[in-house]
RNA sequence: CGGGGUGUAGCGCAGCCUGGUAGCGCACCUGCAUGGGGUGCAGGUGGUCGCAGGUUCAAAUCCUGCCUCCCCGACCA
């Protein structure tokens, strides 16, 4: 490719609403361009990066055993009234009906589809297990887009799913999968972490998330500081406290909290430490009643442990406040567990403490003293906080920290989940029809772009790793349109490489060297090799690999070049 | 969805308060000079000032409505 045949266009200025450093050097360095609110195309020099890291993943998912097929975008209603996902899905589903006011939705996922292209096609235990994949369009009407194409609305995603007779057969491309995808982000060469997760609204029992490690991030990880545990803190169970409870030293006393309405003000008003406090949420049950959940002061309320209760509803909705004063008898600020006429479901950390102080239920009033089985029943134990830095990990590996990262793929053991909904059934070699194990395995391929360049940077662009650069090595001559020798040498030089088979780029845009250079370091070439007069006097060439300081001499010869990209170079004077 | 901000040339912004010829930087085009780290000088192209309505002799500017985009939040009592 000649850079003067390849449109690029690279800004010196940062966009204003450009937060973080991958959408910010994607558009500086024009891989992407916003189209609408999460809409972006890729333009030539992205679409290259989305292409390589297309080809790796279609490279392991097949080396892995699956097979790749392609689904359509638009799907019809019926399918997904089947699995009940039409309406629990939500505003995320973008919906819409043609002229004979039939309904569709653009696909947020494929589950639905693949599993009625299975019932239809597979009919006995001997054509499973099998695995398909495809690279396809995705739009999720996300409530707010951010940060580029790491959540856009329309992305590009590898989505697979794998059918099996029994759990075993499941484990097995369970497993296979999360070796393609460890493949995968080590070949792209990005710092992953893999970690343990909720399954969301995807359904199913067991799923881990691959996660890009990044300030950015959206994600909070919980990883043991000297062990394998890690876990998105989503799903990071904390551990009951140890020990018995320390015996109550104080009869139970009632206090006025004027105007107290958060922990942090009663904590202060009464001179008590938050962890001594109780905080008591009221949410809906899954009967419709509410139901109190109660946690440490200094705790937080994980939604998705909550959610995940037998007896909370999902998703998790708080009772408004004049809903809490009828039934609780005080508005928020002034709950607590003591008295309540409702199931009470007490975090284990805040089951642990004596001595405790809490809402009494009446406004401005709050009770200390307090001790579980004396003033109030035993509570009914779970695991609702979230997790915090330090905290043990639930493997006993020691403590925890907070880290955070960007979930690029996420595999799931979905069980029967959809084929059960969906009706998939194969005959087993009984002749008796049974529902196939489901799995599915998903990887944001534009996101892998985005996070990529989050680890992958400097102040003066993209430094991309060889893997998924648009190109792998730029020739790069000076001052070509006066020097007619260093453009010839410079084209040669270019050829050369070509039949070679390497990706390499030849910069005949005829720019002031300075333009040039910080041109080709924005948009993160792996390799320069700059062709100019002064060199070629002295028989040589000069060599800078993007992420070293320093560029070097080697020697005029295409051997000499060839070596210097596989990291051969010779030794400086 | 709630709150805050924003919208003026492809990008980054000023002008608005106090109504009166639409500006600056980057980018782009032309010429000359320059030629190893975003070069200099000169000239130039490009804008129904988000949309609609209103006030006014006159609106980017004041008023009303709508829209866009961005940020924060979206149950933590």
């Amino acid at each position: 490719m000649r850079l003067s045949q390849f449109p690029i266009t690279t800004t010196k200025e940062t966009p204003a609403d450009a937060e973080i450093v991958s959408h910010q050097l994607m558009l500086r360095a024009g891989l992407i361009r916003r189209l609408s609110s999460g809409l972006f195309s890729w333009m030539p020099l992205g679409l290259r990066v989305l292409q390589r890291v297309e080809a790796i993943v279609r490279e392991e998912m097949t080396r892995a055993g699956a097979v790749e097929l392609l689904m359509p975008s638009i799907q019809p209603a019926e399918l997904w009234e089947e699995s009940g996902r039409w309406t629990k899905m939500g505003p995320q589903m973008l919906k819409m009906r043609d002229r004979h006011d039939r309904d569709f939705c653009y696909g947020p996922t494929h589950e639905e589809v693949i599993c009625h292209h299975v019932r239809q096609d597979v009919k006995s235990y001997k054509q499973l297990p099998v695995n398909y994949f495809q690279i396809q369009t995705k739009f999720r009407d996300e409530i707010r887009p951010r940060f580029g194409v790491m959540r856009s609305r329309e992305f590009l995603m590898k989505d697979a799913y794998s059918f099996h007779m029994d759990a075993a057969s499941l484990e097995e491309t369970y497993q296979a999968m999360r070796a393609a995808y460890t493949r995968i982000f080590e070949r792209i060469g990005v710092d992953f972490r893999i970690v343990q997760a909720d399954s969301g609204d995807i359904g199913g029992s067991r799923s881990e998330e691959f996660h890009v490690l990044a300030a950015s991030g959206e994600d909070a990880l919980a990883v043991a500081r000297d062990g394998q545990y890690a876990a998105n803190v989503e799903a990071a169970a904390t551990l009951p406290a140890p020990g018995p409870r320390p015996t109550p030293t104080a009869a139970m006393q009632q206090v006025e909290t004027p105007h107290c309405k958060t922990i942090e003000q009663v904590s202060n008003h009464l001179g008590i430490a938050a962890q001594q406090c109780l905080k008591t949420l009221l949410v809906m049950g899954c009967n419709d009643k509410p139901l109190a959940l109660v946690v440490r002061g200094d705790h937080a309320i994980n939604d998705v442990k909550a959610a995940n209760h037998p007896l909370v509803r999902d998703p998790v909705t708080l009772v408004d406040e004049s809903a809490a004063r009828a039934c609780a008898g005080a508005g928020f600020g002034s709950l607590g567990p003591v008295g309540l006429d409702m199931p009470v479901i007490v975090d284990h950390a805040a089951a642990a403490l004596s001595d405790f102080a809490c809402g009494a239920n009446a406004d401005g009033m709050h009770l200390i003293n307090v001790n579980w089985g004396r003033d109030l029943p035993e509570p009914q134990v779970a695991d609702l906080r979230t997790i915090l830095d330090g905290d043990p990990s639930p493997t006993g590996e020691g403590p925890v920290q907070i880290v955070r990262g960007i979930e690029v793929g996420h595999i799931f053991q979905l069980g029967r989940k959809y084929t059960e909904a969906m009706n998939v059934t194969v005959l087993d070699a009984d002749g008796r029809e049974a529902h196939p194990e489901m799995g599915c395995y998903g990887i944001g391929v534009t996101r892998v772009v985005a996070a990529c360049i989050e680890q992958c940077a400097d102040d003066k662009g993209i430094v991309w790793p060889e893997s998924i650069a648009p190109f792998s090595v730029v020739v790069a001559p000076i001052n070509a349109k006066k020097s007619e020798r260093a453009a010839q040498a410079a084209r040669e030089l270019y050829e050369a490489l070509l039949s070679e088979g390497i990706n390499a780029v030849l910069d005949d845009r005829n720019l002031r060297p300075g333009v040039m250079f910080a041109d080709l370091e924005l948009i993160g070439i792996p390799h320069r090799i700059v062709v100019g007069d002064r060199t070629l006097d002295r028989g040589a060439l000069e060599y800078k690999a993007r992420d070293a300081a320093e560029a070097v001499d080697i020697p005029n010869t295409l051997d000499a070049v060839l070596a210097a990209l596989r990291g051969d170079l010779p030794d400086q004077a």
